[in-house]
DNA sequence: CACGGATCGTACCGACCGGTTCGATCTATG
DNA sequence: CATAGATCGAACCGGTCGGTACGATCCGTG
């Protein structure tokens, strides 16, 4: 599990590299990120705070200094996470071109790459939302939710769709409903029906890529 | 919280009525919709035993020699709750008539309703398989979507769809987005827009019953 | 009328959990 | 070399939770 004979020892599981001061920044994003792996996979309960700290290696003082209590560790993770995964799904659709078919299939592909990964649980978010009624989760996933719908939104605008917000929110039923199911029900090929199912949205949605200018409609947040 | 005053009292919050046995079977079904509501509302881990037992009016004594223990109450309010919705929703599909697009839209309109709830706090198997991610209840969940799959696939293929499989996968996704969408991000309107999707999915799935400029087609074929 | 069964209310128990504290160790800095 | 800061490991604390036990009450039955 450790590092480190009793000889010489220190910080995170490993010891300190020679001549190298500690840093505190470095060491709050080290445990965010092993302590997200960690609560990902057992959930948010399925973990206590001793366990935890005997996994990342940090004694319990170190992480109440950097987080004050479990659920500040809880929300800079779920912060931290959404951050990350909405950016790299941006990157995906953005390099894929600007075909909005494209990029749809671009982006339903990497879901399918995340559900086919043997550590996917489902939306961090939504299980976390599940678990902790806590009024900052939930809004920390509404929040998720909100980039995502930017995110699909934006597709529907460029694709020219006449309704681009409800094509918007119809693309982020798919998408949710295509993590849960493929959390829940498996048995594969779930990211690739709900691109099939996309791609059949996005083609009904209107006069495609025709009125690329028109007028920008209020966003998000009810 | 409670009826009946020190004097005459006993079981379930009211008093017994006059000349009644206390009919075990009735105690347990009484006991397994009240504990469905307040766990559903607050969350499996929400509510302690003493709390639960306190807000249903019984002892904890009655609550263990009917479910032995708590995960006992949980699975089993989880099974009947999975077996009551689905009947709910193939009841509304049954009565909407033969045609899928009609099938379809009273299933949407009915899940709007259960959105449109104030108690209304997501699928409670989802919820509970984010909760405890003990098998049972994983497996529960993954039963719960099954079911709502045959509901769906009998849709689609009905509808005389060309990968009728497929077509109910899909509706699947978007029926568990909605529901999802609806829980954490609302704004409304939410089964209105999956119920067009729905449609759309249906109408361009090859289908005979459902698109009136294609080619008509037998139906039913199992 | 006596008995068995279902129930209540309460007290109790052991386990665990989140969080605090403290002494010791090591590093960098001055 | 002395100090300050970051960390470790372990002990400790109060609270809560799931589950059990017990005496008392009320019912229908024999």
């Amino acid at each position: 599990m450790l590092a480190a004979d009793r000889t010489d020892r220190y910080h995170l599981g490993m010891p300190v590299p020679k001549g190298s001061t500690i840093d505190p920044a470095r060491t709050r994003a080290t445990i965010l990120r092993a302590a997200t792996a960690v609560l990902y996979e057992r959930g948010l309960d399925g973990v206590g705070v001793a366990e935890l700290c005997a996994r990342l290696g940090i004694s319990k003082e170190t992480l109440y200094r950097h987080f004050g209590a479990k659920d500040g560790l809880v929300e800079a993770m779920l912060q931290e996470r959404s951050r990350r995964v909405t950016r790299r799904l941006a990157e995906v659709v953005e390099q894929a071109g600007d075909d909005p078919r494209e990029q749809l299939t671009a982006l339903f592909d990497a879901l399918q790459g995340w559900y086919d990964d043997p550590v996917f649980r489902g939306c961090a978010m939504l299980n976390a939302s599940a678990q902790h009624h806590d009024e900052t989760v939930r809004a920390l996933a509404a929040r998720h939710l909100d980039r995502y719908l930017e995110l699909l939104t934006g597709i529907a605008e460029r694709a020219g769709a006449a309704a681009p917000d409800v094509l918007g929110r119809q693309l982020l039923m798919l998408v949710e409903g295509a993590t849960v199911v493929a959390a829940q029900h498996d048995a594969g090929g779930v990211g690739e029906h709900a691109r099939q199912a996309a791609l059949t949205l996005l083609a009904a949605s209107g006069s495609a890529r025709s009125t690329p200018d028109r007028a920008t409609r209020p966003r998000r947040r009810p």
